[in-house]
DNA sequence: CTGAAAGCGCTTACAG
DNA sequence: CTGAAAGCGCTTACAG
């Protein structure tokens, strides 16, 4: 076989077992120390121009990948963030998800995401499954957890923010908007649209859901409407099967509802769906409205009414606040309010 | 102020400035070599059974914690798994994935996962710095790629599994169903129950679209009616409100279609919602089917005739077959054809 | 079945 | 602005 001219530098050298490029290796080809390339290549100042150039053209001709493990254990600083979530059936979740995901890899970053199926004890489990991994930083949903979770996110010393709530501890770092409020103002169009008996149905009862349960409350208060409140709370997962049985239940239980609020749009979409099923007419026998504005809400028969509320803008503005907390730089709000939107289409 | 006596024993020894407890305090404690312990937690056999249970017991009284990064440092293959999917906001990824972490972190493992939005640089991209975490393992969609993304995988000797599609190479695994037999048992159903003008929607046009596609054409052919197929594909992304544009379109280019075989649901549930609001009676004028079935499709309007997919079985057994190859075990089937069955319901 | 030595590939202080 | 030394916390061969 005759002998070829490689074009690599790689080939030139072999040092260890492994086969691997190393930040020997570079160091080596750019005739300086491994320190200086592990400077230069992350962008450290206090490194010549001129030197950083060319510790840039060997990595580029080796083909040097860093090694995370070995950056992770001399750093004690991993490239992951952890990302806790309570589930990925929701399409609220995964569209967070979503958008968290292109801001982190965009930055360098990998996400380890944990699912929590809203249960306290699954969520401390995986919190401490990946703050073993020493992760940069952490995103969390909401703000309630056990003590033991919390503990464990303080102990850590890991910056974190929250999303989907708004903080009342100034301490914390929280991007989302007040689902008190938007439970208000959904159940205020219901009444200002003329509606009188307006009743809430929702399921999971996590604390979004009730402090959207709180919102219509205090708005059924305003107009003097308190005594004729009507909430169908079930603990079950939120399903469209389980918005059609809701409905059923409210105009069994209070025929004289004459508007549902539903705590998301997957319940007042089945719940749209039964009622075309059973011949119900929406809006006139009753309105009903969700909250979420999901795809596919707009196109029901009839549209639905819901709350459009900041999903991608969250987990961007989430991830940006995560990273500036991770390089040490300022946070100018701490609380991120982002607001949400009243979406009157015709079912309310 | 007065000391106090401390239960935890991990409050005696405190040598590194980490302040964490290392596989040596453990080691210090148990009264053993590190390599032991080391042993003795990871269950290697030929450890003594005494010592073990020793080792356990002080490594839960000092709460040692193994650091992930040091052990991948020094083994080389780091506790991630790699799970790459095109998209996530196609419920049929997101359930798929929601089954491989349960597997997956339910052994010990963390997941990493990148998304390629349908697109080959993208996915080579992520390939290429997901591998240098060193992953355990790969899980992949379909075998459409990059020669350059079949290249880093197999260059990297990661253990590696296929899912959604079946694979014609016995040297690779793969476990999923065969996309063109679905296609074509859906397009039989439709012809089976009268109807001669069977048009194929698509959207996206992935490799798994298009082999339902071929899937449809063999089924038309069989019939003799190759003749009066009509496709309708489009590259772009699928929604809901697609699928109404394409229902409207394929009734306007060819009148005479009696029956519409979409690619997906989200198509055919778009289109469902469309003929409610137009006026079209299903399946009368025309009879509409999907592929999935996604939840909701059962109570669409009228409910929708589909093909269902065993998205989370195909993420446990591939899970499964992954962490059997990660091992070094035999795989007995390494092409896991788990079927998929037509749903029959009103629409078609 | 148990251990002493070496090393995985980086970065952190500490110098100069 | 650049570098020599030490170490991060584990595991891999190699012995015995």
């Amino acid at each position: 076989m005759p002998s070829r001219k490689t074009t690599s530098a790689a080939s030139t050298r072999r040092t260890r077992a492994t086969g691997r490029v190393t930040l020997a290796d570079v160091a080596a080809a750019a005739g300086v120390s491994p320190i200086t390339v592990s400077r230069a290549l992350r962008g450290e100042r206090a490194v010549g121009a001129e030197l950083v150039e060319r510790v840039q053209a060997a990595a580029k001709a080796l083909g040097y990948v860093p090694d995370p493990a070995a950056r992770a254990l001399a750093s004690s600083r991993s490239s992951h963030v952890a990302v806790i979530i309570p589930k990925l059936s929701n399409t609220v979740f995964v569209e967070l998800l979503d958008a968290l995901q292109r801001n982190f890899v965009a930055a360098g970053y990998q996400m380890l995401i944990g699912v929590t199926h809203y249960d306290a004890d699954e969520e401390e489990a995986v919190l401490r499954s990946f703050l073993a991994h020493r992760p940069a930083g952490v995103i969390l949903t909401g703000f309630e957890r056990s003590p033991g979770a919390a503990a464990l996110i303080a102990g850590s010393g890991v910056p974190c923010v929250h999303v989907m709530e708004l903080a009342d501890d100034a301490a914390l770092y929280s991007v989302g908007f007040s689902q008190r409020e938007a439970g208000k103002a959904m159940t205020h169009h219901l009444l200002d649209s003329g509606r009188r008996r307006v009743a809430y149905a929702a399921a999971q009862l996590d604390p979004r859901t009730l402090q959207r349960c709180d919102g219509y409350e205090a708005a059924m208060q305003e107009v003097g409407l308190a005594g004729h409140m009507h909430k169908l709370l079930s603990p079950e997962p939120s399903s469209l099967a389980l918005g059609g049985q809701l409905l059923e239940q409210v105009l069994r239980d209070a025929p004289e509802t004459d508007a549902i609020f539903f705590c998301n749009d997957d319940l007042a979409q089945g719940a749209l769906l039964a009622a075309l099923r059973l011949g119900i007419p929406v809006p006139e026998r009753v309105a009903i409205a969700g909250f979420n504005d999901l795809p596919g809400s707009a196109l029901m028969v009839p549209p639905l009414t819901t709350v459009a509320t900041p999903r991608r803008e969250m987990g961007e503005r989430a991830a940006q606040m995560l990273m500036a907390l991770m390089r040490g730089n300022p946070v100018e709000q701490p609380q991120l309010d982002l607001g949400f939107q009243v979406v009157k289409r015709a079912s309310a």
